[in-house]
RNA sequence: GCCGACGUAGCUCAGCUGGUAGAGCAACGCACUCGUAAUGCGUAGGUCAGGGGUUCGAGUCCCCUCGUCGGCUCCA
């Protein structure tokens, strides 16, 4: 038999006889490889173990170490959950199944509803089939062939519908079930070293509102129990950090179900991070050439109808009527965003290309109706405040302006110890503005990217109908992702509002707007902090930055002294006078997260010293009130 | 908005197949006056989210509404 040559990824080349897999290759190289090996890649392509290597090819053998690896067997997992799901409901029709971030989940349809109790048989099912090491056996077929095979199986006919014609169409079977399926997957079920279903959820088929719910049950898999474990410890963690949970026992925030759903409810100390960063941001943007203003949180009807959101946004608008007196009857409605009031400023007077670019800025409360499903403590709230601002320029300032903005992006993120990645969203289908005005502000955005080396994504078409914008994506202390700042070319309200500007040719000509947030939504941002430092707030943010200790009532008094002196330098302080054991009271100021504890007694009394606990570190020693307010400010 | 789960004292939670509500913490009172992560005793606190129904009897079963949670969708 003759022999082909095929290349290793370290550069190496092998020989090997014709017809040879990439099992065979791994076992040319080792028996412990050959042991190790989940699945192949031919000349960039993952293909499986039992894959015949062609003469010439690049064969790489993917072990569990490969970044690929965990994606593979997740996807196998999924096909043995739907293996487990077709046994104990031989009626069920399955739609998409594959791994995430994470897991993986499977979409399908059967009669009855699950309930969480019915994992634990899909759970029990899926571990016989993983204990018999069953094989995932790959199938070709013809377009032809595999309608029939899945004959009566509405969703899958409908995938196998839209896979272009001639293309060979690749299926997978491990026992009783047979999927549509690209692969790879794992030699056998075996590999899937520990799993877990997570989680029951409805899902529309292909993500469409319009078409039928079908059930969806998420899980994870992982190559050993340690790994699951290690997963479910870090769910666990973030679990702790969670805002709504942090901002029950920091007495930040409250939810009230008389109030209304998604409508927070901030304490004085949650007022108190929100102020703090507000003014330290009010002060940056002056620095920065934006001047602020306020514009009010309802509008007669006619402007939202000018705005255009009365015909395309009523439903998510809080509108209401009004009786002037004499019969006269007017609607209202609360702004669900700021840009009109900033419009109407602009409009107000005759503007020059020597006022451009004109950068207004506003902490803007809004309200929005959002669907009822989506309101999620400070995260998707109905009512929220952004730090919103709308820049007016020519078509020359619009590069110099979003790199402006993403200067402003770098430096307050920075100041929160975030990294962020940044996307950049393009003209859709539906979309107004001239081609030309698209392709300036589209450039315009990119080029400022690169001109300040941010690294992007694009997301072809993913842009507001009336023009492109680009989102950046903080990442937080466990690693998640949220998406913040934004800044969006808007082709739309300048149109209906008819600003323009004189050019310096005397001609009038329709200025630019840029809309843009860089926390987003104040409450949302002080949500993503409070995850961040799992409600740990540094000292320039905490809303307490210390708890003064009094040892025993007779203390009370030097007590309150220190703290007048404190707050009279600016330090934001509380005495702990209930009559309690030292060790209960900073028990107590531990559990509020506050960065440092003063502790006074006799001893301090005397000295006029305090004796300074550090939430970390603990006990760090005495020192005057000086060198304490010289520490809150480092 | 859609699918599913849940809603018991201020907080965290217990309450089996329907028989008229319980703990810990917090609060309040008394005692203790304390040196770096929770002192003892006592008191009070609930139309079991709201409304309707089934039943001799409902926190427990059914329906509706509100809210919360997990997803999906939406996001001018």
């Amino acid at each position: 038999m003759p022999d082909i040559n095929i290349k290793l990824p370290d550069g190496g080349e092998k020989r090997a006889p014709e017809g040879a897999t990439v099992l065979d290759v791994a076992t040319a190289i080792g028996p412990r490889l050959a042991q190790a090996a989940l699945a192949g890649r031919i000349d960039g392509e993952l293909v499986d173990v039992d894959t015949v290597v062609t003469d010439g090819a690049t064969v790489e053998v993917i072990t569990d170490r490969a970044p690929e690896a965990l994606h593979i067997l997740r996807h196998s997992a999924a096909h043995v959950m739907a293996e487990a799901i077709k046994t104990l409901y031989p009626e069920a029709n399955f739609g998409v199944g594959p791994a995430i971030e994470d897991g993986f989940y499977y979409d399908f349809c059967i009669d009855k509803s699950l309930v969480p109790e019915d994992l634990a048989a899909i759970e029990e099912r899926m571990e016989q089939i993983i204990a018999e090491e069953r094989h995932f056996e790959r199938g070709e077929l013809t377009k032809l062939e595999a309608w029939d095979v899945f004959e009566g199986d509405p969703f899958k006919q409908e995938l196998i519908d839209e896979i272009p014609e001639g293309e060979t169409i690749s299926i997978y079977s491990e026992g009783a079930f047979t999927d549509l399926c690209r692969g790879p997957h794992i030699p056998h079920t075996g590999h899937i070293g520990a799993f877990k279903l997570m989680k029951l959820a409805g899902a529309y088929w292909r993500g469409d509102s319009t078409r039928p719910m079908l059930q969806r049950i998420y899980g994870t898999a992982w190559f050993t129990q340690k790994e699951l474990d290690a997963y479910l410890e870090r769910l666990d963690q973030a679990e702790k950090r969670d805002h709504r949970k942090l901002g029950k026992e920091l007495d930040l925030f409250s939810l009230h179900e008389e109030a209304g759903a998604g409508l927070p409810i901030y304490h004085p100390k949650g007022a108190r991070v929100l102020r703090i960063i507000e003014e330290w941001l009010r002060e940056e943007l002056y620095r920065r050439g934006y001047e602020e203003v306020i514009t009010p949180h309802i509008y007669k009807a006619d402007v939202w109808k000018t705005s255009g959101h009365w015909d395309n946004y009523r439903e998510h608008m809080y509108f209401f009527q009004v009786d002037e007196g004499e019969g006269k009857v007017n609607d209202y409605g609360i702004k669900p965003m700021n840009c009109p009031g900033h419009i109407m400023v602009f409009q107000n007077d005759v503007r020059s290309y020597r006022d451009l670019p004109m950068r207004l800025f506003e902490f803007g409360t809004v309200y929005r109706h959002e669907l009822s499903g989506v309101v999620h403590g400070l995260m998707r709230a109905r009512g929220f405040t952004q730090d919103d601002a709308h820049i007016f320029c020519t078509p020359e300032q619009v590069h110099a302006e979003v790199v402006a903005m993403l200067d402003l992006v770098e430096y307050v993120n920075g100041v929160f110890g975030f990294e962020y990645t940044a996307e950049v969203s393009t003209k859709p289908e539906k979309s107004m503005g001239s081609e030309e005005m698209w392709d300036l502000a589209t450039k315009s955005l990119m080029g400022a990217l690169d001109a300040r080396d941010m690294p992007y994504e694009i997301n072809e078409g993913e842009g507001a109908f009336y023009g492109p914008k680009i989102d950046i994506n903080l990442r937080d202390a466990i690693g998640r992702t949220w998406q913040t700042a934004t800044i969006q070319v808007d082709f739309n309200l300048p149109e209906r509002f008819d600003i323009t500007y004189r050019t310096a040719e005397n001609t009038e000509a329709r200025p630019f707007t840029l809309h843009r947030t860089i926390l987003g939504s104040m409450e949302r941002f002080l949500g993503i902090l409070i995850e961040h430092y799992a409600g740990a707030f540094p000292v320039w943010l905490a809303p307490v930055q210390t708890v003064i200790i009094p040892i025993a009532d007779r203390h009370l008094e030097h007590a309150e002294s220190v703290r007048e002196r404190l707050e009279a330098a600016g330090a934001r302080v509380e005495v702990y006078a209930q009559n309690e054991p030292m060790r209960v009271k900073i028990a107590k100021a531990q559990e509020q997260k506050v960065p440092y504890m003063l502790v006074l007694g006799d001893k301090e009394a005397e000295a006029d010293v305090v004796a300074v606990r550090e939430r970390t570190e603990g006990d760090i020693g005495q020192m005057s009130l000086e060198e304490f307010l010289g520490k809150l400010a480092e």
